[in-house]
DNA sequence: GGCCGACATTTGAAATGTCAAAGGTTTACG
DNA sequence: CGTAAACCTTTGACATTTCAAATGTCGGCC
């Protein structure tokens, strides 16, 4: 085989001890993590496989195809949580491609705003779907409530984590 | 600011009309990623300023450690679920620096099997105990209750995410 | 012995990722 | 006006990531 797959054995081995009452937020990061590790490779290599597409490029146009005016290269950097010097490369590549446009507005010369181009939007859209049919189908054994409860659930990990990042990422 | 930060806009902004009830797999899993995403930036920021090291380094080092024999690199892959190609360079690196130590055993020479140095031993396991107090930090606000169903019904997921796979990884 | 299929790791090309430093631009203030 | 501070993006050095192809080794089988 040429990739890692799926184990009964994996990240979540690091916890031992886990049991007694410590170390429960230990445990659950390692079932997060190596959770989301196996998504975002079933996703990568579909993405991959039907649209010849990378994952980083798909988020990145996600987040053009809901602002048609396009966003500035650091916004595009906030939400996609890529840094700077990252995105631009991503947004090149995707120039070259003809997905993307770069554009520089009169007001700032500072700024370069990118846009989904219209082959870039019909491209997109089609991911759009795929990709959601893609999550429904891996998801297909979990009930709904379960996945509204952790919806929630999670909402409030991320808060507090959020809450207390060494940054001092306040407010 | 030199990174990608906290964000009350991010990642979710994909889903838009997620509340109709439909699309909540979609929702949760743009959540799970931001999450993920976010927790993985801290640990990654903390282990660099406070080791020197990075996050997959770590990853690899826990597994080799808790393995005193040391492990093949195949099963490193598997257990970190990082591809083969990569381990190599992984592993390299980490020789480089005087952690791992890497063996070719008698019986077969196909085979090369990595095992942590005593200075490994040492620094890893000061990395751990810090690792798993950030952790304990970041989720001070869940309630442990909540922690715990959490790591339940993640396990929900990935089972049913383990059953859908593209890759016909069964068994 | 010699070959073929299975196994294990390495290599190579391209993309993504971080961080820090450098480059332009704009704004504000003396 | 002129310069310093603030802002935005790019660049450069490295580490990590994936995939596919190459390399090396072992096993069994004629």
């Amino acid at each position: 085989m040429t990739e890692p797959e799926s184990a009964a054995v994996d990240l979540e081995i690091i916890v031992q001890g886990a049991q007694e009452g410590k170390k429960q937020e230990l445990r659950l990061w390692l079932r997060m993590l190596s959770t989301t590790k196996l998504v975002s490779q079933e996703i990568r290599r579909r993405l991959r496989n039907e649209f010849g597409a990378t994952l980083p490029q798909f988020d990145l146009m996600a987040q053009l195809y809901r602002e048609r005016d396009g966003l500035r290269l650091g916004e595009l950097s906030k939400r996609t949580m890529v840094t700077n010097g990252n995105v631009t490369g991503l947004v090149e590549r995707l120039e070259t491609d003809g997905l993307v446009l770069r554009v520089t507005p009169d007001g700032d010369r500072r700024v370069t705003v990118a846009k989904l181009t219209a082959k870039g939007e019909t491209i997109f859209g089609a991911m759009a779907v795929a990709h959601e049919g893609w999550l429904r189908d891996m998801m297909a054994d979990v009930d709904p409530a379960i996945v509204s409860e952790l919806w929630q659930d999670i909402g409030a990990v991320k808060s507090s984590v959020s809450n207390h990042l060494s940054g001092g990422d306040f407010d």
